[in-house]
RNA sequence: GCGCGGAUGGUCUAGUGGUAGGACCUGAGCCUUCCAAGCUCAUGGCCCGGGUUCAAAUCCCGGUCCGCGCACCA
């Protein structure tokens, strides 16, 4: 287990409450299915929720795939059942439940035949020898001890499985993540790419994982989006461009401080954290230094991130290193993004049951000529001679011809052959020498994969938002969302019911939003109440036409900035530009 | 999946075996020359299914969902 959890920044108090009540009524995100009485691990994006989410996933689009040159994707969100075999997901995401019939204690099945007997991979066996194995050797609850032999072994898949077509022939999974589906695309992939390493393909999407108990709002739900990064590279030969990074400032938690009581999180850069081994692998130190600008740019407060290594344990056995960002939510840290090496275990993986090749050739800078010993066994005699051992005596030549080229040397070769010694004349091997040219070589890439979560990101970046104070005595609650993710950029309103004032105002609105700022226009109630409704919703400035407005010659509006409340009067020719460069990051509202 | 607690307008909540009230929000109107003001009016609710009862939002059982703990989290 890791300590996670543990020693979150004193900051913040709890307003996941306040926060999820004001998601609901103010449309950012709802359980689903409501009038039906709503259903587990589902959550509805409102009108304002949908739009964040749209802005982050485009500054995400914008930073990983169009920033680094990388492609991106749209797969399926169904995949047949062999692609399940190979990624590993059919096995290695089955649980085998045992419920206690004493005290209704659950447990794994497979975890407990494999530390009570001396079964070792419990987990890739049938229930009912699980089952059999169970009551031979008579386990018991490891709760309280009550015998378990005859209990049912359920079996608990976390992937929500359906047909593909009609009737049950094809069985098809709900992907349980968006990589396979780059993956499994990898050799037309390599194409588009000009079968250039190192490159890198992105695919934002669904990813379903029908989870026991999900919970804590939209933190885990059985249907989520990610963004994936799954990044190609040549083991051998690319580096990534450190240079853009190491100056990069973070706090990291690494496996070693984990293991500490008092271990503590580590304040470095890039550059020093892999000169002191504390990241282990120069590509995910590049994505450390690359995500964590961006998280800040999209609103995650820095004081309330960390990237955590995983600990040995805790990673999955193909995986070199492997870091997690977090952020911290009312004293818990929760996962937002994974950072791992990957290896060549996917590729490999798929290259393996599908019979597909997913390598990529490698062209050497010059040709290079070897020397290959190679076999053109005589059929003519190997045929009659040992009949349907013929091919496998062929092979067996080959191999021979591999490993040892003496062996070809004497006027009979021996080989071995299901434990007996064949003698083959050496004239009837086709045995030669020759010298081949290889342009190059067929490599299997290594998979470095930042994975994010997006709507964890999403809960993270409302609550790091979240703000109540006083404004001319009345509480106001406000959320300071970053002008690039906020819903709306901008809310205009004529200061009264006033025909003169409103025609004036719908003119800016129609302006503004031919700009292609996000708008929104207001006129019900008071001036007051309308600049709180946008407070609340985190719209970052609101436009407001008075009387000035239309009975000066020159036409001026005040701009009322959300956090400090400031006001502004400018020149309505200029709003359009002036609001659009603020909200590119290009200007600020105090140098106006 | 287990245990404990919960579920009343859009939101937050009061409530008793006799068919539900408030606040905020929202909408209409009046008023209003910049920060949730005031006045009038309006819309809208007892999670679902069974049982007990003359009568159930209320008591009982089951389910669904939410929160917390346990387990789970490739």
């Amino acid at each position: 287990m890791s300590n996670a959890e543990s020693e979150p920044p004193e900051t913040g108090e709890a307003i996941g409450e306040k926060l999820t009540e004001l998601a609901k009524r103010r449309g950012y995100f709802f359980r689903s299915s409501g009038s039906y009485g709503g259903v587990g691990g589902f959550y509805t994006f409102g009108p304002q929720g949908a739009s964040l989410k749209g802005n982050v996933e485009d500054a995400w689009r914008d930073r990983f795939a169009i920033a680094e040159g990388n492609m991106e994707i749209d797969a399926p969100t169904i995949m047949p059942e062999p692609v399940f075999e190979a990624s590993g997901h059919l096995d290695g995401f089955d649980d085998m439940l045992i419920e206690c019939p004493d005290c209704g204690t659950s447990s794994r099945a497979d975890h407990l035949v494999e530390d009570e007997t001396e079964y070792e991979d419990a987990e890739s066996l049938p229930i009912h020898e699980v089952e059999e194995i169970i009551a031979e050797y008579e386990l018991v609850c490891p709760e309280c001890g009550a015998g378990l032999a005859g209990v049912a072994v359920e079996e608990f898949n976390l992937m929500f499985a359906t047909n593909i077509g009609p009737g049950d022939s094809q069985p098809g999974y709900l992907r349980p993540e968006t990589a396979q589906g780059i993956f499994v695309e990898f050799p037309r992939l390599k194409e588009y790419a000009r079968n250039q390493l190192p490159f890198g393909v992105t695919q934002i999407g669904r990813a379903y994982r029908n989870e026991i108990s999900p919970r804590r709002s939209i933190i885990r739900t059985r249907e989520f989006t990610q963004a994936e990064l799954e990044y190609f590279v040549d083991p051998e030969a690319d580096e990534p461009n450190l240079e853009r990074v190491e100056d990069v400032e973070l706090t990291l938690y690494p496996a070693s401080e984990q293991r500490n009581d008092d271990g503590s999180e580590v304040e470095t850069t890039i550059g020093s954290a892999l000169e002191d081994g504390i990241i282990g692998d120069p590509w995910v130190a590049y994505f450390l230094g690359v995500a964590k600008p961006w998280y800040e740019a999209v609103g995650v407060d820095m004081d309330r991130f960390r990237f955590r290594q995983h600990l040995s344990g805790e990673r999955a056995h193909y995986a070199a290193d492997c870091w997690d960002a977090e952020s911290e939510i009312d004293g818990n840290w929760i996962e937002l993004a994974g950072f791992a090496y990957r290896g060549d275990y996917d590729l490999s993986k798929h290259a393996d049951h599908s019979g597909d090749r997913f390598t990529v050739f490698k062209q050497y800078d010059e040709p290079q000529t070897v020397e290959r010993a190679t076999v053109d066994p005589d059929m003519s005699y190997l045929g009659p001679e040992f009949g349907g051992d013929a091919g496998a005596v062929a092979e067996e030549l080959e191999a021979l011809a591999g490993r040892d080229r003496s062996a070809f040397e004497a006027d009979a070769v021996e080989i071995e052959l299901e434990g007996e010694t064949h003698e083959i004349p050496a004239e009837k091997t086709g045995f030669a020498v020759e010298e081949q040219t290889e342009a190059g070589e067929h490599v299997v890439p290594h998979v470095v994969e930042p994975s994010f979560g997006i709507d964890r990101l999403v809960y993270t970046v409302l609550h790091h938002a979240y703000r109540e104070d006083e404004v001319d005595g009345e509480q106001r609650t406000y959320l300071e969302l970053e002008p690039e993710v906020a819903p709306t950029f901008v809310g205009v309103f004529p200061l009264q019911n006033d025909d003169a004032l409103e025609e004036q105002a719908r003119e800016i609105v129609a302006d503004l939003r031919d700009a292609g700022l996000s708008v929104t226009y207001d006129d019900s109630g008071n001036i007051g109440r309308r600049y709180r409704r946008q407070d609340e919703v985190g719209t970052p400035f609101c436009v407001t036409v008075d009387y000035e407005t239309i009975e000066n010659e020159e036409t001026t509006v005040t701009v009322r900035e959300r956090d400090t409340t400031a006001q502004k009067r400018l020149p309505v020719g200029d709003l359009a530009e002036t609001l659009s460069a603020i909200r590119a990051g290009e200007m600020a509202f105090e140098e106006l």
